[in-house]
DNA sequence: CTACGGGTTCGAGTGCACTCTCAGTCAAGG
DNA sequence: CCTTGACTGAGAGTGCACTCGAACCCGTAG
């Protein structure tokens, strides 16, 4: 399999794909006859994987680190495994602050039910009303 | 209240209010006789809000146009409150996801569990093995 | 008077994770 | 033979959300 069907069949794109391997996410792959990448499709458990740290928000540094450890055999499978908890403690307290955040949010947008104009939640003090000294000036984010 | 204590009360650095009101997040503050900003305390919820929005992912623009609904005053509620279950929904979606790929690790810790070598799970395939063509040279993440 | 601890503006720099451009190579199809 | 489309490496560019630096001003305590 080559770089482009790899991309298609893992959703990563042939860019990134070639990123992750000059950063060492990905295997050096070998080369077919005339120097393409050639792929087995085992790959695609691997690129899984990764793809799963990278949703729950696991930094690429980390993951090069678990791969670094996955590298050097079975050996390190303690210290993945620590990794792995680590990682899954951080997510699980992330998705409490979100499901918390939530609960708020709801609330606020109860304060928009119906018809009842804006009974004083939440963000109810200083609005940011209008500002603009000249014109359409204000620097905006790039 | 001047930029300082904001900062210190509010969470947000100096640096970071006066970028917040250059983009229009935050309003033009007052500024007292030597031209600095004099806060009212009533920012600090208006500034909660904020980082409730931004604490669950959502991007400034976003935040911009919620801002910008505000000042045009209560007739745009509804629009706000459809922006705000917008972005509920979305948030409610990437938690189930978050929850989701949780699962997933936790499957696989335990696949590390105990003295347990790794039962083939998951990754199994294709490990990064060794790959250092000429040494240190591969282009780390910069 | 002078040092200090704030404040001001503006613009440039940072870190992350891609994403794209460039200039070129190569194999297969018409 | 020529075009087409996919590939190559190296490096520059992008978008986001800050974050920092430079050069300056200002009021109060010692």
């Amino acid at each position: 399999m080559k770089i482009g069907e790899l991309a298609r069949r893992s959703g990563l794109s042939a860019h990134t794909i070639r990123y992750y391997e000059r950063i060492g996410l990905l295997p050096y792959a070998d080369r077919d006859g005339s120097s393409q990448r050639d792929y087995d499709t085992g790959i695609l458990t691997w690129i899984a994987f990764l793809r799963r740290l990278k949703a729950t928000g696991m930094p690429i540094r980390e993951m090069l680190l678990y791969a670094e450890l996955r590298s050097r055999g079975p050996s390190t499978e303690p210290e993945r495994r620590t990794l792995l908890e680590r990682h899954r403690d951080r997510v699980g307290q992330h998705v409490a602050d979100l499901q918390a955040n939530l609960l708020v949010l709801d609330t606020k947008i109860s304060g928009y039910a119906g018809s009842a104009q804006g009974t004083d939640h939440d963000d109810a003090g200083t609005p940011t009303r209008e500002r603009k000294p000249a014109g359409k000036r204000a620097a905006r984010p790039r």
